[in-house]
RNA sequence: UGGGGCGUCGCCAAGUGGUAAGGCACCGGAUUUUGAUUCCGGCAUUCGCAGGUUCGAACCCUGCCGCCCCAGCCA
């Protein structure tokens, strides 16, 4: 993968400066999922450049779990984010957190806040909250609970944490400013009364602080000094900024990036949870998926996930990134490190007329340009199958492949011609009678003659039958966010089983193992479904094919 | 209409007053027992628009235009 110089952003500017104008003198930074869900390839952007900015800066990256919604959050989930985290390659050491772990800091600093008067318990059911909060263009009204005592504020908080009232009760908000054109700066709301049990902390509390009352003060415990997250967050950060001063601890510095948007996908929680629990999807790792454990089991090598968020960079702008960037990274990874093997798709029966022996063994080099990686036999028989769709009854002129009376070689075989087509009664070519020059095995025609088609085959006797799945795109819309439903925007065709013929050797296919199906495209066997000496193949990306382009024109 | 953010090639993205990096895509062409890979070459007289400052502006100033986000006791 690329050694230069990782590109500039604005991001890496800052930290920079900060550490020549000496406002820091370390670099501590920190990936904070909440988890309630699994982690998709826009939360790899954050990771590769969280965990990336600390290496490159020497300094650390925090795993820390933003748990404070105990009604949506799992440990089964805090498990499927760590183990995504190892797969890609990134390790936080022993710098494993959880925001419930500073459940007690937290309060001590929530009953600070109060006694310096910057907080009150607001008695408001919810949508009074709401009515008084204002407008985008009105401001909002205080509270009448705003001007509790300071002693009224803290028996009432204490009585929250003692479990003296119901859900909804009480609030504990910050004083602000309600007027505030910030919403955010609008007295919000800090700690809810929740009688819910936690992944973490049980029964211990039944009041949970807001995203708000936590982040910021978990960042600051922990020391993080740059606090990245997506532009969303922006408008908080006049809070985050407030509630570090107002209580005087350390002070990180947040700095918003824009999130990342992939065309043909969709990235929100909420809509990637609908096509699993819609059945649109087999589940959260269907291979279609832009989840991490999906793309895995596609068979995306964790360093292509890697090198597509180096390169499409970070900004402010919001974005949309071509998919064929993602694709591109796969096949530079696969073409490096996948072996070649032969596989029909779509078959065509051949029948070679003339083969010398029964079965021939043909050497085939296992990388073409890693000669290291050494070779395979490869059996060739009487009866082979080729694709069907490297014949063509009436070929055109740049058709390198065969047709009636036309010669064509065998990858890592003969050359062929194709002396007769067999059809059946509806008209259909049903098998191909071809003749072999014995001559041309690893070598070319003594007479001087160009072949300039190879096609790819399998011994019809010799080789085996799998299950193989094609995988396209998941949604036809470029943008199906923008669409007024997104359904409208799936993919009918995102997923096509077939039955297809593959060399001898692939049986032994472990799972999870990939490689290049030569002139079609790479193929990993299927982590879930292959069984030893059975493997089920995901077609993990197709191969450039700029012979379909012209054909296109 | 309040607050915040953003506008550099089809898609991303460097650039921070000295005369537009790079990647993807696209278009040639060479090599090739994968129409793959690899390799060469092409691809923004111009940076949302309009003024201004300057010897000089994508970068500074002014004014427009357009797009995104915010009214959860979610994160």
């Amino acid at each position: 993968m690329s050694q230069q110089e990782p590109t500039s952003n604005f991001i890496r500017n800052i930290i920079e400066d900060d550490l020549e104008q000496g406002r820091r003198d370390a670099v501590v930074t920190r990936f904070p999922p909440e988890p309630n869900g699994y982690l998709h390839i826009g939360h790899a952007k954050s990771i590769c450049l969280n965990f990336g900015l600390a290496e490159d800066f020497k300094g650390r990256c925090h795993l820390r779990f933003d748990d404070t919604n105990p009604v949506k959050e799992e440990d089964e989930y805090v498990e499927a984010i760590k183990d995504d985290l190892r797969w890609l390659g990134f390790d936080w050491g022993e710098h494993l957190y959880f925001a419930s772990n500073y459940f007690e800091q937290l309060y001590q600093y929530a009953e600070k806040l109060i006694e310096k008067g910057k907080a009150y318990v607001c008695s408001l059911p919810p949508e009074k909250i709401r009515e008084l909060r204002g407008t985008l263009t009105e401001p909002g009204q205080e509270s009448p609970y705003r001007e509790r005592s300071i002693e009224e504020n803290l028996d009432l908080f204490r009585k929250m944490r003692e479990g003296e009232f119901a859900d909804g009760e009480h609030v504990l908000r910050a004083k602000i400013d309600m007027a505030s054109g910030n919403l955010n700066m609008r007295d919000p709301v800090l700690y809810r009364i929740l009688h819910a049990a936690h992944h973490r902390t049980g029964d211990s509390w039944c009041i949970y602080p807001m995203y708000d009352f936590a982040h910021g003060q978990s960042d600051s415990i922990e020391g993080v000094t740059h606090s990245i997250c997506t532009l969303e967050f922006a408008d908080h950060r006049p809070l985050y900024d407030w509630l570090v001063q107002e209580l005087e601890i350390f002070a990180p510095q947040q700095i918003e990036f824009a999130r990342l948007n992939l065309s043909y996908t969709v990235m929100s929680k909420r809509k990637l949870l609908q096509l699993v629990t819609e059945k649109r999807v087999s589940g959260w790792d269907d291979p279609r998926m832009p989840t991490l454990v999906g793309m895995r089991r596609r068979g995306y090598p964790p360093e292509a996930i890697r090198d597509f968020c180096d390169r499409i960079g970070v900004g402010k702008a919001d974005s949309r990134i071509d998919l064929s960037v993602l694709e591109d990274t796969v096949r530079e990874q696969l073409n490096e490190s996948a072996p070649r093997r032969q596989a029909v798709l779509d078959p065509l029966k051949v029948i070679i007329t003339n083969l010398p022996q029964d079965e021939i063994e043909c050497s085939a080099a296992n990388h073409p340009q890693k000669p290291e990686l050494g070779k395979r036999s490869l059996p060739l028989t009487r009866e082979i199958v080729i694709e069907r769709s490297d014949f063509m009854e009436d070929p055109p002129k740049k058709f390198f492949r065969l047709g009636p009376g036309r010669e064509v070689r065998l990858r890592n075989g003969c050359i062929i011609r194709c002396d007769e087509v067999e059809k059946n009664e509806t008209g259909e070519v049903i098998a191909l009678h071809c003749s072999c020059d014995p001559e041309t095995f690893g070598a070319n025609p003594k007479d001087g003659r160009k072949i300039k088609g190879t096609i790819h085959w399998v011994s019809a006797t010799r080789g085996a039958q799998v299950p193989v799945r094609l995988y396209d795109r998941l949604f036809c819309d470029e943008n199906p966010d923008k669409l007024e439903d997104f359904h409208q925007g799936i993919n009918p065709e995102s997923l096509q089983e077939i039955t297809a013929w593959v060399e001898p050797q692939l049986l032994k296919a472990e799972a999870g193992e990939a490689f290049q199906f030569e002139r079609v495209g790479y193929f990993t066997a299927d982590g879930n479904d292959s069984t030893p000496g059975s493997p089920v193949f995901n077609r993990t990306v197709t191969l450039r094919d700029t012979w379909a382009k012209v054909q296109n024109k």
